[in-house]
RNA sequence: GGCGGCGUACCCAAGCGGCUAAGGGGGAGGUCUGCAAAACCUUUAUGCGCCGGUUCAAAUCCGGCCGCCGCCUCCA
C-alpha cells in the first residue's frame, strides 16, 4: 500500500505517483498580506505544512512553494485607510504572518515567491495568451476569454452555460462573458502600476499563481493546494491560463482543505465571524491550536470554539505526562528481572505503532487517525510501565517507543516540546496567578509537612495551589507540579 | 436555479461493503495512594438523521425524505 490522495479534479482518492521519479513539486496558494491572519489561514498553513513534512518523511524530495499576494485591491484600499503606501502594508503583514507561522510550528516553504517579484513572468504569459487568441484587450485592461478554453470548469465541475444562468452579478458590458477575468488591470491615477505592452497597470489575481508556479516548479508539477474556496474561480482560472499558455497539463493532484466554521457558518473576513491567530494565542498554547486542527481530517469542516480547544488541552497533557514518565523511568532504570511476557506483549504492540501511523497518513493524510495512533501507543506505554517492568529488554523497548513517538509526532510537528516546556507554556497561557519559583517554594514547604506527617498542612498547601490552577503529583522521587487543564 | 459536501454516543471525531462501530474529552464504578493527582481496569451507540431498496453481509452502495453548510462575488 502506498500513499493515496483525494484529488479534487477526479473527485476520488488516487494512488500518488509523482510526475518525475520521487520528486514532488507542490504549490500552495498563500495569503494576501493586507491584514492579520485568522484561524482559517492557520488551518490551511498547518495542513499543507503537515503534508509537506509527511511527503519528506516518506522519502520524497519535496520542493514546496507558497506565494504571497503582495499587490491587489484589498492592499491598496487598506493602504489608503491607513495613510500608508501599499508596499508598507504588504511588508507589515508579511512580517506578522511570519510571526504567526513561527509560533504555530509552520515551517517556511522552500520557495516563497511574491507577486510583485514576477511581473515580467506574468506579462510573458499574458503575451502568449494574446498571441494564441485566449485573451483580449478592453479599455480596462486585458481579459481571459473563458469560452475559448475547452476544459473550463473541469476542476469545479461546472459549465459556463449553467453558471451564466445563475449569475448573480451584473455583467460588465466590456467583457465578452461575465466569467472572463482580468489578466492585467490598467491603473488609474495614483494607483501602483507597472509598465506593460497593454498600458501601465497591475496584474489580475489569478495570473500570479500561474506565473510563479510555472517559473519555480515547471509547466507540469505534482500538487496544487489551497482552501476549498479557491477551487472556483481561482484554481479554475489558473488551469485555464496555464494550460492555454503552455499547452501542457498543469497540476496533477489538487488538494483543498475544508473551512473553519463559527456557529456552522464559514469563518470569513466579510462575515466578521473570525478569530485571528493572535486572538487565540493569547489564551492557548500554539500547539493546542495545531493539535486541534490536525485532529480533524483536512477536508472536513471544523466548527471552531474555545470549548473545543479546551477539550484538546487535557488530551495533550496526557501525552506529555507519559513523555515525562518515560524520561523519569529511563533515568532511574535498574535492571533486575528476566524478560517476561509483558515485555513480549509490549514489544509487539509498540512495534506496530509506526506502521499504523503511516497507514493512517497514507490514507489521504488522515491526521485525525494518525493522532489517534499516538494516543493508542501512549496508553500501551502506561499500561506496560504500570507493571513495573525491569528486564534487559525494558529499557530498549521504552527507548524505542519514545523515539518512534518523537519521530511520528514530529512529522505533524506536535508533541515536540519537553514536558517542562509544556507546563510552563500552559502556566502562561492560563495566566495563572502564580509564578514558578513560588510553586517550587510551596512544594518544598509541603515536603517538610509530609515528612512530619502533618497531612493537614500538606493538604492545605495543595489546595491553595489547586485554587490557582496548579496540580501537584507526588511521585517516588518527589513532587512535581502541573497546570490544571 | 446549477454544482459539491455534511448529519456517528453527553461533547469532539475516525471509519466509506465483512472482525465485538477507532481515538480524545466528560460521567459512573474500581485498583493504586497518608489523602490526592496521574496511570491503569470496567462501564457509558444492539447503534451510525429518517424511510425504503440492493447484497450472504451496509454508517459504509442505490432511491426518496428531513435538517445543515459551502461554491457559483473577494475569500484559506
Amino acid at each position: 500500500m502506498g500513499l493515496k490522495i483525494y484529488n479534487t479534479m477526479s473527485g476520488r482518492k488516487e494512488a500518488f505517483v509523482p510526475v518525475e521519479g520521487n520528486k514532488v513539486r507542490m504549490y500552495v496558494c498563500g495569503v494576501t498580506v493586507y491584514d492579520l491572519c485568522h484561524v482559517g489561514h492557520a488551518r490551511s498553513a498547518i495542513v499543507f505544512d503537515a503534508i509537506s513534512r509527511y511527503l519528506r518523511f516518506r522519502g520524497y524530495g519535496v520542493t514546496f512553494a507558497k506565494n504571497f499576494t503582495d499587490i491587489d485591491d484589498k492592499i491598496i484600499n487598506r493602504a489608503i485607510e491607513a495613510g500608508k503606501t501599499w508596499d508598507e502594508i504588504a511588508a507589515t503583514y508579511t512580517r506578522e504572518y511570519y510571526e504567526d507561522m513561527a509560533r504555530l510550528g509552520v515551517a517556511n516553504p522552500d520557495i516563497e515567491p511574491k507577486a510583485t517579484g514576477h511581473i515580467a513572468e506574468m506579462l510573458d504569459i499574458i503575451g502568449k495568451l494574446m498571441d494564441k487568441g485566449y485573451a483580449y484587450e478592453t479599455g480596462d485592461g486585458v481579459y481571459y476569454e473563458v469560452g475559448k478554453f475547452a476544459g473550463y470548469g473541469m476542476l469545479s465541475k461546472r459549465d459556463l452555460e449553467s453558471m451564466e444562468a445563475g449569475a448573480r452579478v451584473e455583467i460588465d458590458p466590456k467583457k465578452r462573458s461575465h466569467f472572463d477575468f482580468a489578466l492585467w488591470k490598467r491603473s488609474k491615477e495614483g494607483e501602483p502600476a507597472w509598465d506593460s505592452p497593454w498600458g501601465a497597470g497591475r496584474p489580475g489575481w489569478h495570473i500570479e499563481c500561474s506565473a510563479m508556479s510555472l517559473k519555480h516548479l515547471g509547466e507540469t508539477f505534482d500538487i496544487h493546494g489551497g482552501g476549498a474556496d479557491l477551487i472556483f474561480p481561482h484554481h479554475e482560472n489558473e488551469i485555464a491560463q496555464s494550460c492555454a499558455a503552455t499547452g501542457k497539463p498543469f497540476a496533477k493532484y489538487w488538494i483543498h482543505n475544508g473551512f473553519i466554521t463559527i456557529d456552522k457558518e464559514k469563518m470569513s473576513k466579510s462575515l466578521g465571524n473570525f478569530f485571528t491567530i493572535r486572538d487565540i494565542l493569547q489564551e492557548f498554547d500554539p500547539e493546542v491550536l495545531r493539535v486541534f486542527l490536525l485532529s480533524t481530517h483536512y477536508r472536513s469542516p471544523i466548527e471552531f470554539s474555545r470549548e473545543s480547544l479546551r477539550q484538546t488541552e487535557p488530551s495533550m497533557d496526557r501525552v506529555y505526562s507519559t513523555v515525562l514518565r518515560m524520561g523519569d523511568f529511563l533515568s532511574s532504570f535498574k535492571e533486575k528481572a528476566r524478560p517476561s511476557k509483558d515485555d513480549a506483549d509490549f514489544s509487539i504492540i509498540a512495534g506496530s505503532f509506526r506502521d499504523k501511523f503511516v497507514e493512517a497518513m497514507d490514507d489521504d493524510f488522515n491526521t485525525a487517525a494518525a493522532v489517534a495512533t499516538i494516543f493508542d501507543i501512549i496508553r500501551e506505554i502506561n499500561r506496560y510501565l504500570d507493571k513495573k517492568p525491569a528486564s534487559p529488554e525494558t529499557k530498549l523497548l521504552i527507548e524505542k517507543a519514545a523515539g518512534d513517538i518523537k519521530e511520528c509526532a514530529g512529522v505533524l510537528n506536535i508533541f515536540v516540546k519537553t514536558p517542562q516546556q509544556w507546563y510552563q507554556s500552559l502556566l502562561a497561557a492560563h495566566k495563572a496567578d502564580i509564578k514558578e519559583p513560588e510553586i517550587e517554594e510551596l512544594i518544598i514547604k509541603r515536603r517538610q509537612a509530609r515528612q512530619d506527617k502533618d497531612w493537614k498542612l500538606a493538604d492545605e498547601i495543595r489546595d491553595a495551589l489547586d485554587s490557582k490552577g496548579i496540580i501537584l503529583e507526588d511521585k517516588e522521587y518527589g513532587t512535581i507540579w502541573k497546570v490544571k487543564v
